[in-house]
DNA sequence: ATCACCGTTAACAAATTTGTTAAACAATTG
DNA sequence: CAATTGTTTAACAAATTTGTTAACGGTGAT
């Protein structure tokens, strides 16, 4: 059935909830062609194989989440404001995609010689970019001196984990689906709050 | 050649060397009896199964994790020096195998259903100890006032991130092994800081 | 010495999964 | 309508991996 170009957006659509909405990493060509209801050989033709689908799946959801990312740190908010503005973005993005921060762990963890260019790149321009903004903060006294290798690990670690790690908070604090989307949410303002010392500021 | 017990404790060893030091958590049977050097068919002559392997190599790991933060916990330290101790227990334990919280995670997200009685039992005894202990020490007055369940993210996070996503991180900052021992060493110090806003007491 | 047992081995069977291919089919264009 | 193009399908081939089995070898007990 003619489905114009829609076939290879579906199979790309499946893909992408099957492994980071629904955490099925290890999911077959087979599992991917029934989920979207096509054929198998269907997914080389468009994408030749299993792992260069994930390739691009991947690559375009990284995509979308670095830009907005980058776009807070290059702006001229106030520091605090762009870190408020960060919490917002990544936890809201990733909740969507809960399992993409354990993919890219654990592909990273499997080949970590591979060159992921979209992915260092990412990582070197916000160093580059975070490290002296933050320096600058503190020089101010604006908050406490930090080794901003340290600022980034506590930031990062305290969005990620939880998202990482959902299946076991939620069940350590027995929380249902909705009781761990609302802790995420608090976690927001808890996060700023540590990294801080004080609290954010009202909208 | 009649190697007496040893065959079984040296698949055990290799398998745990693998999984949690490597990474190699797709490791087939093959690599690990050439790696331990002996026949793949004495794995299924011990363990029956490649999966059952895994699971009594995991079951040894966690145990012997669980009882010596068990042990700190319910010991009658002050309660800031619990988490001193803490940090230094889970941070040594789990450099040792850095992806053994990276192979939990993605065992539990594989199968969020079962019931993984070890891990589940370990948890809700931290939190049924925990929680109690730091509300009492909010209360009087020895630290800012926090939900308990985002104290123990923030300190969970803070320590496993940096060790699950060592890859991503070490290459983030630049740091070669030795630097990235470095930086965990460090980071006792600044994860305390961090949770308690003010320096660990000195030794 | 022989028997029984345990550890070990190679060879085999079976299942799973990926990727290819050739043919069928549909849609569009001349 | 025929021809061409691009899409879809079933069937096949090949590789990988797990688990089993039957035979082999040494050791100790009777």
């Amino acid at each position: 059935m003619g489905d114009l170009v829609e076939t290879e957006q579906l199979i790309k659509k499946t893909a992408r909830d099957i492994f980071f909405q629904k955490g099925r990493l290890k999911a077959t060509t087979q599992e991917i062609a029934d989920e979207a209801g096509v054929n198998r050989a269907l997914i080389h033709y468009y994408f030749r194989s299993r792992e260069q689908l994930l390739q691009v799946v991947f690559e375009e959801a990284v995509a979308e989440t670095r830009q907005k990312i980058a776009a807070i740190f290059e702006s001229d908010l106030p520091f605090k404001k762009k870190i408020s503005q960060y919490l917002d973005v990544f936890i809201d993005r990733n909740f969507r995609y809960p399992y993409m921060q354990n993919f890219i762990i654990t592909e990273i963890n499997q080949n970590p010689d591979k060159e992921d260019d979209y992915l260092n790149k990412k990582r070197e321009n916000l160093c580059r970019t975070i490290f002296p903004q933050l320096n600058e903060e503190i020089k101010k006294g604006n908050m406490a001196p930090v080794k901003p290798e340290h600022f980034i690990a506590n930031l990062m670690s305290m969005c990620s984990y939880p998202l990482v790690a959902k299946p076991i908070l939620q069940r350590m604090f027995a929380l249902d689906d909705d009781g761990y989307k609302t802790f995420l949410q608090e976690r927001k303002q808890v996060i700023y709050k540590t990294l801080f010392n004080e609290a954010p500021p009202k909208e």
